[in-house]
RNA sequence: GCCCGGGUAGCUCAGGGGUAGAGCAACGCACUCGUAAUGCGUAGGUCAGGGGUUCAAAUCCCCUCUCGGGCUCCA
């Protein structure tokens, strides 16, 4: 070709430089031209926001960023084309497997299969079609992409009824039917793309992929589970395998290292190595109960927390358990949340039910007399019990139970100030979840959804209260558009923990139904009735889930004012021990919940003990103690234990220490 | 509720048709020690429960309960 100039194009990059490429080049072409190392690394291209292959052609004038597999994006696509080798591994093995989707998730992918005649994978299947990933991953088999129309497309997958669903899903709407839809296939056009490794394995798909099947291995199929096709329980279920992938072979171990560490920090099993709680099968799925350590921490959480109610205007009350089929006919509960509810009981003619929320019973301390608007706003405040009917296959250690104590509040107000209520309200929350450690926010606003009970102004009126809020406090949040419950919107208040998964926490909602249906009223000033607003907020959500998300969160290491022992006072020899006593009534003296542990067993082995309780403090006292009045002082998170510390002095620190809720690092 | 996998000593687990095992914990005795496991000894089990197959079942089969991982659900 050296009897013509080759035309050239010019492209774009991120950093706003011009790169200069032949005719016809493609992505890998530029990320060769840019550097041999990127062109190793490089993994796909975003092509003017588009991802695309690495074998698409560029045009002249276009912006290309080159995706590498150490970032999120790369990860997707390394992921999603490691789902479709486990496709490819599962059809050779299972012949006629009917095929749903398989997209890139965070932290890893699936592919949920339909195996023929109803078979189901176990835990040993999964190092078999793991071995055959392995070989198709060492055939360094291409992905090919391929253009069809609609037509064709429908005849390439014509024995596959999910792919052939989606094809006419998205040919008769134009929209893939949700996210995870839309990964395989672009409602762009008229066109259906898909990927060829094979002569036999194509699949369904938008890409982008890896070139080839060799630029992948990273990877471990990590479990297999039931999953409904399109999530819709009425519909098949499918043969789901969950796996992850990485572009290193340490990126990997290092994820799966987290896992384990996540593992660790299970508030389940440090529930029963720090003896916190359990869940007797005599008693039931998900109803927990609280060993004294337990029951020490939950009450110091819930101690603090009342506190803070009432310094800031808000009135404890106490209900019952159980309330009569009438209260919650009037509440509407009955209606539309009776499968949540526990079964009645039968009782001198009248049906009782266990309370599934507080609010009516609330409700009714409001309405015992008439309430005037020199009273409002009216803070009711109460860590009520309520039931709800989990499903078992839903319960979880103590984060989803099915007896739920909730510091639940209901604000009536006056609608003039339910935007001034809302705003101090949540930087109440937000400051009461600090004081446990928790400090990274992220909120949610609801909007109304199509089904909706009151006028549109007040929805208008109360969001807006709601958006003011979340500006004021200064924290991050999206708004759900339609997302509210049909009765108001709401925020949810989510944090981030220490080893930064997202909980769900607090929430606050204005309610318009309510009021409605038990006729609340208020007298104003003018004399004449009217509605008051309503507001339900939880703070921790449920205690006992809260508990739950604070010992993950600190992985067991409270800080000193929730452990529920703080010090152990450990005499070196049994003539310490009378020095011991009076180190232990001192501190006792000051409020510290302080333990001894004899000399019967070496000393190395009781520190041994203490650590592994995960104890804030460790008090070694021995000679040179009993002489000088002092303690050697051994801090969780650390080996190197202070020597001869006054033990004034150390009452002084730990009580700061308490008082600011603060504590010594990680055991 | 549905799919998959578990349930053996208080805990963590081994055993997989022929009379039940280990480590830790517990208990007893000795040791008296300056910062993450002192030694010796003892006790501890209807192998989740029920039914079946077998001369014989912890082990194979069926049902139930329960726990875990997912799906659905979370007003």
């Amino acid at each position: 070709m050296s009897d013509q100039v080759a035309a050239e194009i010019t492209v774009s990059l991120p950093d706003g430089s011009t790169r200069m490429l032949a005719d016809g080049a493609t992505g890998f072409d530029l990320a060769q031209s840019i550097g041999s190392r990127l062109a190793k690394d490089a993994i796909a291209v975003v092509i003017n926001g588009v991802e695309s292959d690495l074998s698409t052609p560029l045009s002249s004038g276009v912006t290309v960023r080159v995706l590498t597999g150490n970032i999120e994006e790369g990860r997707q696509v390394i992921r999603h084309s490691t789902s479709h080798v486990l496709a490819q591994a599962v059809t050779s093995l299972w012949p006629g497997t009917k095929f749903a989707i398989g997209p890139s998730i965070a932290d890893g992918f699936y592919y949920d299969f339909d195996l023929p005649d109803g078979a189901h994978f176990s835990d040993e299947d999964l190092v078999a079609i793991e071995q055959r990933m392995r070989e198709i991953i060492s055939e360094d088999q291409p992905f090919v992409r391929e253009e069809h129309t609609f037509t064709e497309g429908l005849a390439l997958f014509a024995d596959q009824p999910y792919k052939t669903e989606i094809i006419e899903g998205v040919r008769d709407t134009n929209l893939p039917a949700d996210e995870e839809l839309a990964l395989e296939i672009s409602p762009s056009g008229a066109q259906v793309s898909a990927y060829r490794n094979t002569e036999e394995f194509v699949d369904l798909c938008r890409g982008p992929h890896v070139p080839s099947t060799g630029r992948l291995g990273h990877f471990k199929l990590m479990r297999v589970a039931g999953a409904y096709w399109r999530g819709d329980e009425r519909r098949p279920q499918l043969q789901r395998i969950y796996g992850t992938a990485f572009e290193s072979a340490t990126a990997l171990a290092e994820h799966l290292h987290r896992l384990e560490e996540a593992e660790r920090r299970d508030h389940r099993r440090l529930g029963a190595e720090l003896d916190l709680f359990h869940f007797p099968p005599e008693i039931g799925g998900g109803l927990p109960v609280f060993h004294p350590k337990g029951a020490l921490i939950r009450q110091t959480m819930e101690d603090y927390s009342l506190a803070m109610h009432r310094e800031h205007g808000y009135q404890q009350v106490w209900t019952p358990h159980i309330a009569k089929s009438t209260l919650f006919e009037i509440s509407g509960h009955l209606g539309w949340y009776a499968e949540g509810m526990y079964p009645p009981m039968e009782m001198e003619g009248a049906t009782y039910y266990p309370k599934p929320m507080n609010c009516p019973m609330h409700i009714l301390i409001y309405k015992d007399r008439q309430r005037s608007y020199r009273e409002l706003p009216l803070r009711l405040f109460e860590f009520g019990t309520v039931y709800r009917f989990e499903r078992s296959g839903v319960l979880h250690g103590l984060t989803r139970v099915r007896g739920i104590t909730q510091d639940d509040s209901h604000i009536f107000c006056a609608p003039e100030q339910l935007a001034d209520e809302l705003r101090s309200l949540l930087a109440f929350v937000l400051d009461v979840l600090r004081a446990f450690g928790l400090t990274e926010f992220e909120a949610e606003l609801s909007t109304r959804p199509e089904k909706f009970v009151g006028e549109v102004e007040e929805w208008d009126a109360a969001t807006e209260a709601l958006r003011s809020a979340l500006e004021a406090a200064e924290i991050p949040y999206i708004v759900a558009e339609g997302e509210g419950a049909f009765y108001a919107p709401k925020i949810d208040v989510h944090v981030r923990d220490a080893i930064g998964r997202r909980w769900q926490l607090s929430t606050l909602q204005v309610d318009f139904q309510l009021p409605q249906r038990f006729d609340m009223s208020y007298v104003g000033a003018d004399n004449s009735r009217h509605r008051p607003q309503m507001i339900h907020r939880a703070l921790f959500g449920s205690v006992e889930r809260f508990f739950g998300i604070l010992l993950e969160h600190y992985a067991g290491n409270l800080p000193t004012w929730l452990s529920p022992v703080q010090v152990c006072i450990l005499p070196v020899r049994d003539d310490h021990e009378d020095y011991g006593a009076e180190v232990l009534s001192t501190l006792r003296a000051a409020g510290i919940r302080v333990e001894m542990a004899p000399a019967d067993e070496p000393l190395g082995a009781r520190v041994r003990h203490a650590k592994l309780e995960k104890l804030p403090y460790v008090l070694v006292v021995g000679d040179e103690d009993v002489a000088n009045r002092t303690v050697g002082v051994n801090s969780r998170g650390t080996n190197d234990p202070e020597r001869g510390v006054a033990l004034d002095e150390f009452v002084g620190r730990i009580s700061q220490e308490i008082d600011q809720k603060s504590g010594p690092g990680l055991s």
